[in-house]
DNA sequence: TTGGAATGTCAACAAAGCTGACGTAATGTG
DNA sequence: CACATTACGTCAGCTTTGTTGACATTCCAA
Protein backbone atom coordinates (compact mmCIF):
# COMPACT_ATOMS: atom_id res chain seq x y z
CA UNK A 1 0.00 0.00 0.00
CA UNK A 2 2.47 2.88 -0.97
CA UNK A 3 1.04 5.97 -1.39
CA UNK A 4 3.52 6.86 -4.36
CA UNK A 5 4.03 10.02 -2.64
CA UNK A 6 6.63 11.06 -5.23
CA UNK A 7 9.66 9.00 -4.49
CA UNK A 8 9.71 4.54 -4.27
CA UNK A 9 11.56 5.09 -1.38
CA UNK A 10 9.45 6.56 0.59
CA UNK A 11 7.50 3.50 2.06
CA UNK A 12 10.75 2.34 4.33
CA UNK A 13 10.95 5.59 6.16
CA UNK A 14 8.55 5.45 8.63
CA UNK A 15 9.65 5.70 12.34
CA UNK A 16 9.07 2.35 12.91
CA UNK A 17 11.43 1.30 10.05
CA UNK A 18 13.83 4.08 10.86
CA UNK A 19 13.89 2.55 14.80
CA UNK A 20 14.45 -1.48 13.80
CA UNK A 21 17.26 0.12 12.16
CA UNK A 22 18.74 1.50 15.18
CA UNK A 23 18.07 -0.65 16.67
CA UNK A 24 19.84 -3.34 14.21
CA UNK A 25 22.71 -1.25 14.24
CA UNK A 26 22.59 -1.74 18.92
CA UNK A 27 22.80 -5.11 18.46
CA UNK A 28 25.29 -5.75 15.62
CA UNK A 29 27.75 -3.73 17.40
CA UNK A 30 27.42 -5.68 20.40
CA UNK A 31 28.40 -8.80 18.28
CA UNK A 32 30.85 -7.15 16.20
CA UNK A 33 33.01 -6.35 19.21
CA UNK A 34 31.90 -9.31 21.70
CA UNK A 35 34.77 -11.79 20.07
CA UNK A 36 37.92 -9.61 20.41
CA UNK A 37 36.62 -8.34 23.90
CA UNK A 38 36.80 -11.65 24.88
CA UNK A 39 40.23 -11.97 24.18
CA UNK A 40 41.47 -8.49 25.02
CA UNK A 41 39.58 -9.43 28.50
CA UNK A 42 42.56 -11.88 29.29
CA UNK A 43 44.91 -9.80 28.76
CA UNK A 44 45.21 -6.08 30.34
CA UNK A 45 43.80 -4.81 27.51
CA UNK A 46 40.50 -3.24 26.30
CA UNK A 47 38.49 -2.25 23.59
CA UNK A 48 40.76 1.17 23.24
CA UNK A 49 43.82 -0.74 23.05
CA UNK A 50 42.12 -2.85 19.91
CA UNK A 51 41.46 0.19 18.64
CA UNK A 52 44.80 1.55 18.56
CA UNK A 53 46.67 -1.67 17.16
CA UNK A 54 44.04 -1.91 14.81
CA UNK A 55 44.94 1.64 12.67
CA UNK A 56 48.41 1.12 13.41
CA UNK A 57 48.59 -2.31 12.13
CA UNK A 58 46.35 -0.55 8.98
CA UNK A 59 48.57 2.24 8.49
CA UNK A 60 52.16 1.63 9.84
CA UNK A 61 54.32 4.64 10.39
CA UNK A 62 50.49 6.62 11.08
CA UNK A 63 51.54 9.83 13.51
CA UNK A 64 50.00 10.36 16.57
CA UNK A 65 48.17 13.19 15.54
CA UNK A 66 46.50 11.21 12.76
CA UNK A 67 45.69 8.22 14.85
CA UNK A 68 43.61 10.93 17.55
CA UNK A 69 41.25 12.29 14.40
CA UNK A 70 41.00 8.82 13.27
CA UNK A 71 39.72 7.44 16.64
CA UNK A 72 37.89 11.08 17.94
CA UNK A 73 39.46 10.85 21.12
CA UNK A 74 41.48 13.32 23.03
CA UNK A 75 45.42 12.83 23.06
CA UNK A 76 45.43 12.36 26.83
CA UNK A 77 43.18 9.43 26.47
CA UNK A 78 44.83 7.99 23.49
CA UNK A 79 48.60 8.64 25.23
CA UNK A 80 47.57 6.17 28.36
CA UNK A 81 46.80 3.70 26.21
CA UNK A 82 49.47 4.00 23.74
CA UNK A 83 52.21 4.09 26.54
CA UNK A 84 51.05 1.04 28.17
CA UNK A 85 51.60 -0.65 24.21
CA UNK A 86 54.79 0.91 24.25
CA UNK A 87 55.86 -0.01 27.71
CA UNK A 88 54.70 -3.66 27.00
CA UNK A 89 56.72 -3.80 23.77
CA UNK A 90 53.30 -4.22 20.91
CA UNK A 91 54.40 -0.41 19.82
CA UNK A 92 57.05 0.76 18.53
CA UNK A 93 56.97 4.75 18.55
CA UNK A 94 60.46 6.61 15.92
CA UNK A 95 60.63 10.04 16.05
CA UNK A 96 60.20 11.26 12.51
CA UNK A 97 62.92 12.30 10.15
CA UNK A 98 61.76 14.75 8.40
CA UNK A 99 59.58 16.60 11.13
CA UNK A 100 61.49 15.39 14.09
CA UNK A 101 58.11 16.56 16.68
CA UNK A 102 56.25 13.68 15.13
CA UNK A 103 55.97 10.55 16.21
CA UNK A 104 55.55 7.93 13.86
CA UNK A 105 54.33 3.93 15.25
CA UNK A 106 55.05 1.03 14.03
CA UNK A 107 53.60 -2.49 15.29
CA UNK A 108 56.70 -4.21 16.72
CA UNK A 109 56.17 -8.64 16.03
CA UNK A 110 54.57 -8.69 19.10
CA UNK A 111 52.35 -6.66 18.64
CA UNK A 112 51.42 -8.07 14.98
CA UNK A 113 50.68 -11.11 16.56
CA UNK A 114 48.36 -9.60 18.75
CA UNK A 115 45.94 -7.67 16.08
CA UNK A 116 46.61 -10.67 14.04
CA UNK A 117 44.58 -12.64 16.83
CA UNK A 118 42.23 -10.23 17.47
CA UNK A 119 41.31 -9.62 13.61
CA UNK A 120 40.91 -13.06 12.75
CA UNK A 121 38.57 -13.31 15.53
CA UNK A 122 36.58 -10.10 14.64
CA UNK A 123 36.81 -11.12 10.71
CA UNK A 124 35.74 -14.67 11.43
CA UNK A 125 32.67 -12.98 12.70
CA UNK A 126 32.19 -10.53 9.43
CA UNK A 127 32.93 -13.46 7.31
CA UNK A 128 30.15 -15.79 8.36
CA UNK A 129 27.80 -12.90 8.56
CA UNK A 130 28.82 -11.97 4.84
CA UNK A 131 28.49 -15.21 3.95
CA UNK A 132 24.48 -15.56 5.21
CA UNK A 133 23.64 -12.56 3.50
CA UNK A 134 24.60 -12.39 0.00
CA UNK A 135 26.85 -10.21 -2.02
CA UNK A 136 23.98 -8.20 -2.90
CA UNK A 137 23.47 -7.87 0.59
CA UNK A 138 27.01 -6.76 1.86
CA UNK A 139 27.05 -4.18 -0.89
CA UNK A 140 23.69 -2.33 0.54
CA UNK A 141 25.07 -2.94 3.93
CA UNK A 142 28.32 -0.64 2.89
CA UNK A 143 26.42 1.44 1.16
CA UNK A 144 24.44 2.30 4.41
CA UNK A 145 27.18 2.05 6.45
CA UNK A 146 29.17 5.11 4.62
CA UNK A 147 26.04 7.33 4.45
CA UNK A 148 25.82 7.05 8.34
CA UNK A 149 29.49 8.48 8.54
CA UNK A 150 30.24 12.41 9.83
CA UNK A 151 31.62 13.69 6.04
CA UNK A 152 35.29 13.80 7.41
CA UNK A 153 35.37 10.33 8.30
CA UNK A 154 33.91 9.17 5.67
CA UNK A 155 36.59 10.95 3.23
CA UNK A 156 39.19 9.34 6.02
CA UNK A 157 37.30 5.89 5.51
CA UNK A 158 37.66 6.04 1.60
CA UNK A 159 40.65 6.95 1.66
CA UNK A 160 42.10 4.23 3.45
CA UNK A 161 39.42 1.88 1.80
CA UNK A 162 41.22 2.86 -1.61
CA UNK A 163 44.85 2.50 -0.26
CA UNK A 164 44.07 -1.02 0.67
CA UNK A 165 42.02 -2.35 -2.42
CA UNK B 1 38.51 -12.68 -12.11
CA UNK B 2 36.61 -14.47 -9.92
CA UNK B 3 38.29 -18.20 -9.45
CA UNK B 4 34.83 -19.86 -9.18
CA UNK B 5 36.09 -22.06 -6.24
CA UNK B 6 32.65 -23.45 -5.42
CA UNK B 7 30.15 -20.27 -4.83
CA UNK B 8 29.41 -17.27 -5.89
CA UNK B 9 30.29 -15.17 -2.86
CA UNK B 10 33.92 -16.10 -2.82
CA UNK B 11 35.00 -13.10 -3.93
CA UNK B 12 33.80 -11.02 -1.28
CA UNK B 13 35.57 -12.89 1.25
CA UNK B 14 39.29 -11.93 1.10
CA UNK B 15 40.93 -10.08 4.35
CA UNK B 16 40.92 -6.61 2.80
CA UNK B 17 37.36 -6.37 2.15
CA UNK B 18 36.55 -7.89 5.69
CA UNK B 19 38.78 -5.17 6.91
CA UNK B 20 36.95 -2.65 4.82
CA UNK B 21 33.42 -3.98 6.63
CA UNK B 22 35.07 -3.84 9.97
CA UNK B 23 35.89 -0.44 9.57
CA UNK B 24 32.83 1.14 8.42
CA UNK B 25 30.96 -0.15 11.06
CA UNK B 26 33.66 1.41 13.30
CA UNK B 27 33.09 5.10 11.73
CA UNK B 28 29.43 4.21 10.62
CA UNK B 29 28.94 3.67 14.34
CA UNK B 30 30.78 7.19 15.61
CA UNK B 31 28.16 8.50 13.45
CA UNK B 32 25.14 6.98 15.08
CA UNK B 33 25.84 7.93 18.10
CA UNK B 34 26.98 11.23 17.42
CA UNK B 35 23.61 13.16 17.06
CA UNK B 36 22.27 12.04 20.46
CA UNK B 37 25.56 12.06 22.28
CA UNK B 38 25.65 15.66 21.89
CA UNK B 39 22.26 16.29 23.17
CA UNK B 40 23.06 14.06 25.75
CA UNK B 41 26.20 16.11 26.60
CA UNK B 42 24.30 19.00 27.42
CA UNK B 43 22.32 17.42 30.44
CA UNK B 44 23.73 15.53 32.98
CA UNK B 45 23.66 11.99 31.29
CA UNK B 46 25.17 9.86 28.86
CA UNK B 47 24.86 7.29 26.20
CA UNK B 48 23.81 4.87 28.77
CA UNK B 49 20.94 6.60 30.13
CA UNK B 50 19.74 6.71 26.48
CA UNK B 51 20.07 3.09 25.60
CA UNK B 52 17.64 2.66 29.08
CA UNK B 53 15.46 5.17 27.51
CA UNK B 54 15.44 4.27 24.40
CA UNK B 55 14.25 0.72 25.41
CA UNK B 56 11.84 1.22 28.36
CA UNK B 57 9.88 3.61 25.54
CA UNK B 58 10.03 0.30 23.38
CA UNK B 59 8.97 -2.10 25.99
CA UNK B 60 6.82 -0.09 28.84
CA UNK B 61 6.50 -2.38 31.02
CA UNK B 62 9.93 -4.44 31.20
CA UNK B 63 11.64 -5.61 33.96
CA UNK B 64 14.85 -4.89 35.15
CA UNK B 65 16.12 -8.42 34.11
CA UNK B 66 14.71 -8.05 31.10
CA UNK B 67 16.58 -5.05 30.20
CA UNK B 68 19.72 -6.32 31.75
CA UNK B 69 19.50 -9.01 29.12
CA UNK B 70 19.16 -6.34 26.24
CA UNK B 71 21.76 -4.29 26.92
CA UNK B 72 24.51 -6.43 27.98
CA UNK B 73 25.93 -5.05 31.15
CA UNK B 74 25.37 -5.78 34.27
CA UNK B 75 22.32 -5.12 36.83
CA UNK B 76 24.75 -2.84 38.95
CA UNK B 77 25.59 -0.95 36.32
CA UNK B 78 22.40 -0.65 34.77
CA UNK B 79 20.88 0.20 38.45
CA UNK B 80 23.16 3.18 38.66
CA UNK B 81 21.44 5.23 35.46
CA UNK B 82 17.79 3.51 36.03
CA UNK B 83 18.07 5.48 39.95
CA UNK B 84 19.04 8.86 38.27
CA UNK B 85 16.49 9.19 35.64
CA UNK B 86 14.08 7.43 38.25
CA UNK B 87 15.21 10.32 40.65
CA UNK B 88 14.95 12.91 37.85
CA UNK B 89 11.42 11.63 37.17
CA UNK B 90 12.28 10.19 33.48
CA UNK B 91 11.48 6.79 34.49
CA UNK B 92 8.64 4.74 36.68
CA UNK B 93 9.37 1.94 38.75
CA UNK B 94 6.40 -0.01 39.95
CA UNK B 95 6.38 -3.41 42.05
CA UNK B 96 5.16 -6.52 40.19
CA UNK B 97 1.68 -7.03 40.95
CA UNK B 98 2.51 -11.25 40.24
CA UNK B 99 5.53 -11.14 41.05
CA UNK B 100 6.58 -8.35 43.78
CA UNK B 101 10.32 -8.94 43.07
CA UNK B 102 9.84 -7.26 39.70
CA UNK B 103 9.75 -3.92 38.92
CA UNK B 104 8.26 -2.68 36.04
CA UNK B 105 9.80 0.34 34.24
CA UNK B 106 7.85 3.28 32.36
CA UNK B 107 8.42 6.62 31.12
CA UNK B 108 7.21 9.50 32.66
CA UNK B 109 5.81 12.16 30.39
CA UNK B 110 9.26 13.70 31.24
CA UNK B 111 10.93 10.74 29.64
CA UNK B 112 8.77 10.50 26.83
CA UNK B 113 9.44 13.80 26.15
CA UNK B 114 13.56 13.20 26.43
CA UNK B 115 13.55 9.66 24.37
CA UNK B 116 11.70 11.38 21.35
CA UNK B 117 13.89 14.27 21.64
CA UNK B 118 17.07 11.92 21.17
CA UNK B 119 15.30 9.25 18.73
CA UNK B 120 14.38 12.26 16.52
CA UNK B 121 18.30 13.13 16.26
CA UNK B 122 19.20 9.50 15.75
CA UNK B 123 15.98 8.98 13.04
CA UNK B 124 17.05 12.27 11.39
CA UNK B 125 20.67 10.60 10.05
CA UNK B 126 19.06 7.30 9.89
CA UNK B 127 16.56 8.45 7.47
CA UNK B 128 19.18 10.11 5.56
CA UNK B 129 21.44 7.51 5.43
CA UNK B 130 18.82 5.29 4.25
CA UNK B 131 17.40 7.94 1.65
CA UNK B 132 21.05 8.36 -0.01
CA UNK B 133 21.36 4.51 -0.40
CA UNK B 134 18.09 3.53 -1.68
CA UNK B 135 16.13 0.71 -0.78
CA UNK B 136 17.72 -2.18 -1.87
CA UNK B 137 20.90 -1.43 0.25
CA UNK B 138 18.83 -0.63 3.32
CA UNK B 139 17.54 -4.26 2.59
CA UNK B 140 21.02 -5.63 2.40
CA UNK B 141 22.06 -3.14 5.04
CA UNK B 142 19.61 -4.92 7.71
CA UNK B 143 20.29 -8.83 6.83
CA UNK B 144 24.21 -8.45 7.26
CA UNK B 145 23.47 -6.92 10.60
CA UNK B 146 21.11 -9.44 11.71
CA UNK B 147 23.70 -11.81 10.66
CA UNK B 148 26.43 -10.32 12.69
CA UNK B 149 24.29 -10.55 16.14
CA UNK B 150 24.83 -13.06 18.61
CA UNK B 151 22.24 -15.41 17.81
CA UNK B 152 19.91 -14.89 21.61
CA UNK B 153 20.06 -11.08 20.40
CA UNK B 154 19.32 -11.88 17.24
CA UNK B 155 15.92 -13.87 18.88
CA UNK B 156 15.06 -10.49 20.92
CA UNK B 157 15.73 -8.34 18.49
CA UNK B 158 13.04 -10.32 15.75
CA UNK B 159 10.85 -10.57 18.31
CA UNK B 160 11.00 -6.78 18.87
CA UNK B 161 10.61 -6.20 15.18
CA UNK B 162 7.81 -8.44 14.55
CA UNK B 163 5.80 -6.87 17.39
CA UNK B 164 6.47 -3.05 16.41
CA UNK B 165 5.98 -3.93 12.98
C1' DT C 1 8.37 -24.39 56.69
C1' DT C 2 12.59 -23.85 55.31
C1' DG C 3 16.29 -23.44 52.12
C1' DG C 4 17.61 -22.19 47.58
C1' DA C 5 16.84 -19.37 43.48
C1' DA C 6 15.58 -15.07 41.55
C1' DT C 7 15.22 -9.97 41.70
C1' DG C 8 16.95 -5.85 42.79
C1' DT C 9 20.03 -2.41 45.83
C1' DC C 10 24.34 -0.61 48.04
C1' DA C 11 29.55 -0.16 48.13
C1' DA C 12 33.83 -0.10 46.21
C1' DC C 13 36.80 -0.35 42.37
C1' DA C 14 38.61 -0.17 37.26
C1' DA C 15 38.71 1.30 32.40
C1' DA C 16 38.52 4.90 29.47
C1' DG C 17 36.67 8.96 28.25
C1' DC C 18 37.07 14.28 29.36
C1' DT C 19 39.13 19.33 30.54
C1' DG C 20 42.83 22.24 31.84
C1' DA C 21 47.55 23.44 32.43
C1' DC C 22 52.18 23.04 31.42
C1' DG C 23 56.87 21.67 29.35
C1' DT C 24 59.79 20.66 25.43
C1' DA C 25 61.33 20.34 21.03
C1' DA C 26 60.88 21.48 16.29
C1' DT C 27 58.98 24.21 12.76
C1' DG C 28 57.27 28.20 10.32
C1' DT C 29 56.96 33.17 9.79
C1' DG C 30 57.34 38.18 10.04
C1' DC D 1 66.72 36.40 14.60
C1' DA D 2 62.58 36.58 17.50
C1' DC D 3 58.36 34.82 18.20
C1' DA D 4 54.19 32.24 17.39
C1' DT D 5 52.63 27.74 16.30
C1' DT D 6 52.59 22.82 16.04
C1' DA D 7 53.32 18.07 17.77
C1' DC D 8 53.80 15.45 21.46
C1' DG D 9 54.02 14.02 26.32
C1' DT D 10 52.51 14.42 31.06
C1' DC D 11 50.33 15.68 35.55
C1' DA D 12 46.14 16.33 38.07
C1' DG D 13 41.47 15.71 38.61
C1' DC D 14 36.88 14.59 37.20
C1' DT D 15 32.86 11.81 34.83
C1' DT D 16 30.69 7.98 32.82
C1' DT D 17 30.01 3.38 32.71
C1' DG D 18 31.58 -0.89 33.18
C1' DT D 19 33.05 -4.62 36.89
C1' DT D 20 32.72 -7.88 41.47
C1' DG D 21 31.12 -8.69 46.14
C1' DA D 22 27.82 -8.48 49.79
C1' DC D 23 23.12 -8.21 51.11
C1' DA D 24 17.82 -7.72 51.52
C1' DT D 25 13.53 -9.23 49.80
C1' DT D 26 10.50 -12.30 47.57
C1' DC D 27 9.07 -16.53 45.60
C1' DC D 28 8.81 -21.42 45.06
C1' DA D 29 9.48 -26.16 45.73
C1' DA D 30 11.06 -30.02 48.52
Amino acid sequence: MPERQGGETLLFLTDEQLRQGIEAMFFAYQGFTADPDRILATMAYGRAHHRAVHFIARIPGTTVNNLLAILGVTKQSLNRVLRTLIEDGLVESRVGTVDKRERHLYLTEAGKSLEQKLSDAQRGRMRTAYRNAGPEAVAGFRKVLEAMMDPEMRRRYQAMRDKGT
